[in-house]
DNA sequence: TATTCCGGTTACTTTTTGGTTACTACAGTA
DNA sequence: TACTGTAGTAACCAAAAAGTAACCGGAATA
C-alpha cells in the first residue's frame, strides 16, 4: 500500500526532479526539439536532458515523437494530462517573477529570452 | 550579473529543495514547532529538517522564534512573504490530490492525516 | 574519403546529498 | 544521582546524482 503524508509529495514524485518544471515550461509554449530545449536550459547536458524527459514521458506528462528521418528529429511536447500542469508552472513562473523583483530589485538580473527559431 | 533563463529557475532556488515545499506547505496550515514537522514529515532526519528550515530562513519565507524556555521551544511560521507561497503551494497540493487518483485510481493508495496535537 | 548533422547511450569520475552516531545545554522529575 | 525532554551541532561515511568524454548510426555534403 503505497502511502503519502500529504499531496504534494505526488507532485514532486513527477515534477520535483532538477530540471522537469523547466523543461515542462518550456513545452507549454509548444512542442520542442530535443536542441531546442538544450537551447532554451543552457544549463542541463544531454544525459540530463534525454533522462528527464524520458521520466516525464513515463508520467504520462510528455509525448515523444519521433520523424523517421537522417539526421534523427524528435519532438517533445505536453499531453493532455500533462496540460493539467500548466496552473502549477504559471503560479511558479509568476511567482519566480515577483521573487526576482523582491530579492534583486536593485541589483542587475537578466531573465534571458532566447529567440526560437522554427525549423521545420 | 545574475542570470536566469526562466522565472521558475528562480522560484525553484527558493522552493526546490527536497523538502522544502513541504514544509512550507505544513506551514501554511499554522505556525509549526520542530517535533510538529518531524512527525508530519516521517521521512525526514533531524540534520535535513534543521538544514532545510535554515535556508528557508535565509531566504527570508520563514520566521524561527525561539521561545527562551527549557527544555528548549521553537517555533518556525510563514513570513509575510512566505504566504506569497501559498498559491503555489495549494496548486501543488491540488494537482497532487488529482495525479493521486489518476494513477492509482484502482490501487490502494493513503493520504496519511495525522492529528495535531497542539502543545503550549 | 572525411565531416557534419541530431539524438542518444555508455562507462567512468566527481560532486552533492543524505544518513548515522555521538555530543551539547539545562531544568524538572523519579 | 540518574534520567528525560527539546532542538540542535559536528564528524564521519555511504549512496545517489550529475558531469565528462567517447562513441553510435546513416545520409548528405565538401
Amino acid at each position: 500500500m503505497k502511502q503519502y503524508n500529504c499531496e504534494i509529495e505526488a507532485a514532486l514524485e513527477v515534477i520535483g526532479g532538477k530540471w522537469k518544471a523547466i523543461l515542462l515550461y518550456h513545452l507549454t509554449k509548444g512542442p520542442k526539439r530535443t536542441s531546442e530545449l538544450k537551447r532554451l536550459v543552457p544549463g542541463i547536458t544531454q544525459k540530463m536532458l534525454t533522462q528527464q524527459l524520458r521520466e516525464l514521458e513515463k508520467d504520462s506528462v510528455i509525448l515523444r515523437k519521433v520523424h523517421s528521418q537522417i539526421p534523427p528529429k524528435v519532438e517533445y511536447s505536453l499531453t493532455e494530462y500533462g496540460r493539467t500542469l500548466e496552473p502549477v508552472l504559471n503560479s511558479l513562473c509568476h511567482w519566480g517573477k515577483r521573487h526576482i523583483q523582491y530579492v534583486y530589485a536593485d541589483e542587475e538580473v537578466m531573465v534571458v529570452n532566447k529567440e526560437v527559431e522554427k525549423t521545420t
